[in-house]
DNA sequence: ACCGTATACCTTGCAGTACAAGGTATCAAG
DNA sequence: CTTGATACCTTGTACTGCAAGGTATACGGT
């Protein structure tokens, strides 16, 4: 049985899962900036960083597509408890590709806060 | 020929496109906030305001949507100096739910934010 | 040796969104 | 009457993330 991730989480407003669309790869990307990690560790990584909720058949299917993009390289490394883990790593493209997109969202994140300012006396708890 | 409104803006990189996803109906309710506006001025509004640049063939199915789940308000406008307008406006529910999403977008790309500082070495352009 | 559990990776079908392109209707100017 | 401008709407396509299910390796208990 799986352990329901997100158990006591928001409830199913649908809302959410769109607004993640297109920006978990930019995540992933950033994720993998410091050192490479591993399929569930990027996922675990997510998770305590910065909220976001992923599950594995998001991440895997993601991972593969950067990586024929160029974008990431990956490695068996053979753990000594346990199985095989992929290492996942940025590449040179994967890296300029990681500033690119983080300037997109800087520019596009200020806009739409722009546009939230006139109702910021809610958003102020 | 449709005056082609996005001639000189990015590459069609695709990205961009899948990260407005879901942001786009939190960026109506938003635009509508200060008071009412029809169609295309609502898609004129965007653009000027936090660049987000889209067409007609997305907000009004968008708005039609927001209509049905009780968001938003529409009504005929005879205009005097050209063709009947349709103006949209937030019902109360509208305003609550837009209270709503732009706390959860607001934690959401803090989140992010968090995720990006380890790069904003080359994000400050 | 055998079975259940935990870790880790991957694949398939589904649902939801934005977009480009095309279509309709009204009014004003030539 | 035709052309152009404004304004609204609809259809088909492409892309994304998700839930559910499947495979493989190691460890511990009986």
């Amino acid at each position: 049985m799986k352990p329901t991730p997100n158990a006591d989480r928001e409830p199913p407003d649908k809302w959410e899962v769109q607004l993640r669309k297109g920006c978990l790869e930019l995540a992933i990307l950033a994720s993998l900036w410091g050192g490479e990690l591993y399929g569930l560790e990027i996922l675990r990584r997510l998770a305590s960083d910065s909220e976001l909720i992923v599950s594995e058949g998001t991440v895997y299917p993601l991972l593969s597509r950067l990586k024929s993009l160029g974008l990431v390289e990956s490695k068996w490394v053979e753990s000594d408890a346990g199985h095989p883990r992929k290492y996942y790593l940025l590449t040179p493209s994967g890296r300029e590709r990681a500033i690119e997109m983080a300037q997109i969202w800087s520019r596009f994140s200020a806009g739409l806060g722009r546009l939230l300012v006139p109702l910021g006396k809610g958003t102020a708890r």
